[in-house]
DNA sequence: ACTTTTTATTGATCCAGGTCAATGCGCCTT
DNA sequence: AAGGCGCATTGACCTGGATCAATAAAAAGT
């Protein structure tokens, strides 16, 4: 019921967000899917020690923004985040939803300064990375070095794909594509690719897809009268993931 | 009148093309644009130890795609690229163009294999870096480290920007958007900000933008109606630059 | 110089998905 | 448990830009 209710932040128990501040890279549950992969024993020692941890934010605070003066990157840790390009007339699109071990505000290293938002969209957690200690230490570490180097460029590759999809893909595709994308990543961090809580709101998804809130909850709609999907305000159960593997294109 | 038939590549004299194989960085045009910038003069001795240059492509040829073996990737010399991300079904997503100085291939990073196609506009070439040796390089040399990851960041910044453009923008505010982007680039390598050749068909740019060719064509001539371009075949002139930021939202 | 092919323009029509509007439902507050 | 608020659903209608179709005009080939 608390699940229903999402009263229990997604992937609590997976980082410990309760002692996260004692917690090292190695103890880590994330460990695998983060940074640290790779890394030899004294070298995470090194990493651990410039890790600011516990920074822990509620539903709809803001991590940073354009105005926030760039010091760090961050790692989620427990949560769940959005991030969004936000233009001068108030109009926004969401970029990206964020989960345990994924990267938040790389984008901003280039200028040395935030191109984007991004909020919580439940409670949540991160690691803060000083990106200039980072900096020092891949000198000294080649293989964080790489891991940075890796981290950006599979979010690049994520982005062309996502240009594809905002581009070209028909409606029904988006939503396909995105579901998919979702349960990939339940399914990376241990949960179940079938049943899983939404924890964006049907405009964020809409937003996100390039797409109207109504044309989201209506195809929601059909997905679960076709049988593909079974969905209940934010829980939802994939009921035939080779069909909805068809529909992306 | 070889600029109108689009005979000359773009920017040959820049890159000075014809003896590419024997220019060092130090004495390219293109220095202060490109990946060596801020290296100590021993340091770029390494670096132009290891790239590969004058590899030539003409018009159509395709400089790799998710087919090729992943060995390197590679920053514009003369000419001109773009980049697709290609759909089983055919559908295709031209996700950049490219220009001397810019690099390409770095979404293939992470997976250790090209994850789009890149192709010549017009007769145009490209350096070389295989990424083996970027990388070793990179252990020893921080600055061109800092160099790789700050090209990383400034793609996924502009990617980000581009997800906006596909899923917010008015077709209308997509072209305006993209012309100056082309104008401020050709400006950034010493050419007019107002007059400069389109390198890439209506096609392309339609595709690039998540728009129609039709859609492309008819805002050209109402841009050209309204005085604020003039085009004819490749050739634009932008005539009211204020008026197009302003379209573009 | 002539033919063929490719690319661009322009007009007419259509439709996927947006917008507007009404209603419903969950959830919070007191 | 009643009221209020924000989010989600559903229906009716509309529209921006796609598609279809017909030329036209470059570019490429011979």
């Amino acid at each position: 019921m608390s699940q229903l209710n999402n009263v229990t932040p997604l992937f609590r128990d997976l980082a410990k967000v309760e002692h996260d501040h004692q917690i090292a890279c190695q103890e880590c549950a994330l460990y695998r899917l983060c940074l640290p992969l790779g890394l030899h024993n004294n070298d995470l020692a090194k990493l651990d020690s410039i890790i600011e941890r516990s920074k822990s934010l509620t539903r709809g605070q803001s991590l940073f923004s354009a105005e926030t003066p760039f010091k760090s990157v961050f790692v989620v840790r427990s949560g769940c985040f959005k991030t969004t390009v936000d233009a001068v007339d108030g109009r926004e699109q969401v970029t990206g939803f964020y989960f345990p071990g994924e990267f938040i505000g790389m984008d901003a290293i280039y200028q040395q300064a935030y191109q984007s938002s991004a909020k919580a969209l439940e409670t949540s957690t991160v690691c803060e990375l000083p990106y200039d200690k980072l900096q020092q230490f891949s000198t000294t570490i080649p293989q964080l070095q790489t891991q940075m180097l890796n981290r950006l460029s599979k979010e690049l590759s994520g982005d062309k794909n996502l240009m594809f999809l905002l581009g070209k893909k028909t409606a029904e595709e988006k939503l396909a594509t995105f579901l998919l994308s979702l349960s990939r990543r339940f399914q990376e961090r241990g949960f179940s690719a079938r049943d899983f809580q939404l924890s964006m709101s049907r405009g964020d998804i809409a937003n996100h897809l390039g797409l109207a809130i109504e044309t989201v909850s209506r195809l929601f709609s059909r997905f679960q009268d076709e049988g593909l999907i079974r969905i209940h305000n934010k829980a939802l159960t994939l009921l035939d993931i080779d069909k909805l593997k068809q529909l992306c294109g």
